[in-house]
DNA sequence: AATACGGGGTT
DNA sequence: AACCCAGTATT
């Protein structure tokens, strides 16, 4: 190995030993608070994991508690998180260690790896942090900080670019040292080496950093953009229980499959796109509405615009009009569940954030 | 190899 | 408002 890759790793841990952030699933050594980080780290930045971790290591402290537990209350526990089949995964797979591995994470890459929701990344990421094996675990972070030092230019957004990437890094890997130096990687990525304005002055490996030395600090990694997300005009209808419903909003359970699996959501639609957006009458989108509800067996008069919601997905965007109504009859149609949700129910109920933020100006 | 799958941050 | 960030499963 050269000069070059000897310094990185050894300047790199250094500063990580002297630098490391005091995260939650950092305290104590456990190979599920590993496991359970790195499926929420996915995607997903510290701070907002921060909070989301604690709470569910609270709830569910162990593997076997996890495995026990109702879905419901994983998704729960997720919600507000996104990609939530990362929290239906993630019980799988514990249900899985709790029968197979008597409640403890093997200490082996191919039955990990083997595991539910893991990927190459998080199968890398369990065995070096967990158990101190030699594994590359390349996320976005270790990609831009191997293609500035390294200066590589080959694009990050193909999976054969990681598979390039997982090779340099396990060879960068100290002896004996794979949990820290795995760690110290991304957290230059995430304190030093940041996408917009890298802090190279403070970075314990500039002096032989290629991508700086060339001054193309900025533009690495090369990364093709993502296509933008596909707009859809959506109503959403809110509608108010009387009686012993007073008080509560009609609400209803997505499929078990595809966007949003099994959250709970208001009633609503897609505008069918001939049917154009700007200008249309509220009698027109009131037509509209009631008659694409009534074919799912939600039977309203709708009363008056409510209010507009925007939520952007990652490959769709949603513009919505809420509108509140009266409801006249309801024979849900292929097994969809409707409930009554009051705030109480708000505590049980999985919702999307789009749908919490809704609910949460209904219910002040 | 391309697409589906959330939500939040910065500029 | 436009743009950026980013693992796994499925197709």
């Amino acid at each position: 190995m050269d000069e070059q890759k000897r310094y990185f790793s050894r300047e790199l841990l250094l500063w990580y030993r002297a630098n490391k952030r005091d995260l939650p699933w950092r305290r104590q050594s456990n190979p599920y608070y590993t496991w359970v980080s790195e499926i929420m780290l996915q995607q997903t930045r510290v701070e907002t994991v921060k909070p989301y971790f604690e709470r569910f290591i609270g709830k569910f402290p162990t593997v076997e508690a996890l495995a026990d537990a109702p879905e419901e209350e994983v998704l729960k526990a997720w919600e507000g998180l996104g990609y939530y089949s990362r929290a239906r995964n993630l019980q799988t797979a514990a249900r899985e260690v709790k029968e197979q591995y008597g409640g403890q994470v093997p200490n082996d890459k191919a039955k990990v790896s083997a595991l539910k929701g893991i990927g190459p990344y998080t199968s890398g990421a369990i065995m070096s942090i967990a158990f101190n094996r030699p594994e590359p675990a390349v996320d976005g972070n270790v990609m831009r900080v191997l293609s500035r030092y390294f200066r590589l230019h080959d694009d990050i957004a193909k999976p054969a670019t990681r598979v390039h990437m997982e090779h340099l890094a396990q060879e960068l890997i100290p002896e004996g040292c794979a949990s820290d130096f795995n760690q110290a990687l991304m957290e230059l990525g995430a304190l030093v080496c940041t996408p917009k304005s890298p802090s190279c002055l403070l970075c314990p490996v500039m002096e032989h950093c290629e991508g700086r030395m060339a001054g193309e600090e900025l533009i690495l990694p090369i990364k093709t953009k993502a296509k933008p997300p596909k707009p859809e005009l959506r109503y959403a209808a809110l509608i108010e229980g009387t009686g012993e419903h007073e008080g509560k909003v009609l609400v209803r359970q997505r499929p078990d499959t595809g966007l949003l699996a099994k959250m709970w959501e208001l009633p609503h639609i897609l505008v069918p796109k001939q049917v154009g957006i700007v200008g249309m009458s509220d009698a027109e989108s009131y037509a509209i509405l009631h008659h694409s509800l009534q074919a799912e067996g939600v039977d309203v008069a709708p009363v008056e615009h409510w209010m507009d919601a925007e939520h952007t997905f990652s490959h769709i965007h949603w513009q919505m009009r809420v509108y509140r109504c009266n409801l006249r009859n309801l024979q849900p149609k292929d097994n969809t569940v409707y409930k009554w949700a009051g705030p109480e129910e708000m505590e049980e109920l999985a919702f999307p954030n789009v749908f919490v933020r809704l609910l949460k100006i209904r219910f002040q």
